[in-house]
DNA sequence: GATCGTCTGTTTATGCGGTAAACAGCCGGG
DNA sequence: CCCGGCTGTTTACCGCATAAACAGACGATC
């Protein structure tokens, strides 16, 4: 009983574990429904995995994986800092909506070092990342700078991105019949409520993003970098 | 047995609830536990309150009007809509640092309405906002950009200050005697390690802010607002 | 002032979740 | 052919959220 169809696999269950997420929502995950999930008792996940925590922990591994290890991304041989920066930030977005109901697990399990920040979680990436910021003639501290700015502008807006989709970011998922107050009380709310409710995340992110650069530009020594796309409005600051 | 003492009350339960959390951590929470805090048997909450779910929607709800009713912070009256911002944002922030345990809650809790973003929760607050912004001439559409890019900077910024604080955003808590990986293989980390490590944190926060500032600055219609000018430093952190 | 309904906390009980421990079938190597 | 080790299964325990039955104390009504 060990063939390629019954046998489990850390792997096996973690992609498992990635799918049913996906499907069920992360509150729905429980070690017996899983093991349910791959046709198997519950327990025998034990024999593959210290544990519920490591499993997400490992779910978490996965997805950022599927990251850096997509080739088509380009990470790989970006041209610039500026493509890989849009790479990077690009490819975390379609991964974030790709799982909506992992991202949350992503962007807020504990860090292994107080400097692996959420959602740029593994090591690889974050090496890559200096690396290609460094070589392109950043300073070491407005590299880490970097590193920092864009961790926050992801989580920030992927956090916001996916929890708009109407994930469970926390529990429970009641349909509550009353969703939306009464908004009488708040004419500037009701008012506005058709351009909140219209979703601009994509616009945003873009527009953020292309900000984020361009303020990242001008760290660098001197020229403002050929490669640089000149937004219509950068004069700021 | 229903003196000030020992009567419980849902207000007294939620505040418990705030306390036990900054000191103990989320994961602690427990009805049990909570109960046991109050000198009482746990099932005596739900008297007071349908649930935990209800409890945590509570305690986030709580620690929110923390920042709306403090009349120090100044939100009532603002001297013009920058003003109004930077009180917000520092207040906000005020907020996740005195309360770092509960803040991914306010963080990743399920919104009532999809416009009703983290970590700015209460539709009193963004009524509030959005009445500033376009009583200062922001159009409908301008005040409702800026509150969504408000919002992800906020939870960007805050959430990674608060989880760099060693919070437990996720589960487990363990000591993990190899926290710090072999950084051998990754030579920018480690030599970018000492700039990394060190805290930026409330410099990033204000220089985030001021950049978020300019670019709203320029939403509007004419003349870049005088007012405009480096943080003289509230009363804040 | 006795009676009673209500309000509040307590006890008891159910079902689920994580996980330890004992167990059983199957493997490949001696 | 037997045996030790994998891998999955059973059993079992404990903590949790929560429903339901229970009990004491209060204030209102007569």
């Amino acid at each position: 009983m060990r063939n390629s169809e019954t046998g489990l696999d850390r792997q096996r269950i973690v992609r498992a574990a990635v799918r049913f997420i996906d499907e069920r929502g992360l509150r729905e995950l429980t070690m017996r429904r899983l093991g349910a999930y791959l046709g198997v008792e519950g327990m025998a996940l034990y024999r593959h995995l210290p544990g519920r925590e490591a499993l997400l922990d490992a779910v978490v591994e996965s997805v950022v994986d599927e990251l850096y290890g997509d080739p088509d991304l380009g990470l790989e041989a970006p041209a610039g800092w500026v493509d890989y920066l849009q790479r990077l930030a690009h490819g975390l977005r379609r991964i974030a909506l790709a799982h909506p109901e992992v991202f949350p697990l992503v962007a807020t399990r504990p860090a292994a070092a107080p400097w692996v920040r959420p959602p740029l979680r593994s090591l690889r990436g974050i090496e890559s990342l200096l690396q290609v910021m460094t070589s392109a003639g950043f300073s070491d501290e407005d590299a880490a700078a970097v590193y920092r700015a864009f961790s926050s502008f992801l989580l920030g807006h992927l956090l916001l991105e996916v929890s708009a989709l109407g994930v469970e970011t926390g529990p429970v998922e009641e349909p509550e019949v009353a969703p939306v107050h009464d908004l009488s009380a708040y004419p500037a709310l009701r008012r506005l409520e058709p351009h909140l409710s219209q979703d601009h995340s994509a616009a945003d992110f873009e527009e953020a993003l292309e900000t984020l650069l361009d303020r990242v530009a001008l760290m660098l020594p001197a020229r403002p970098r050929g490669g640089r796309r000149a937004v219509p409005r950068n004069g700021d600051q």
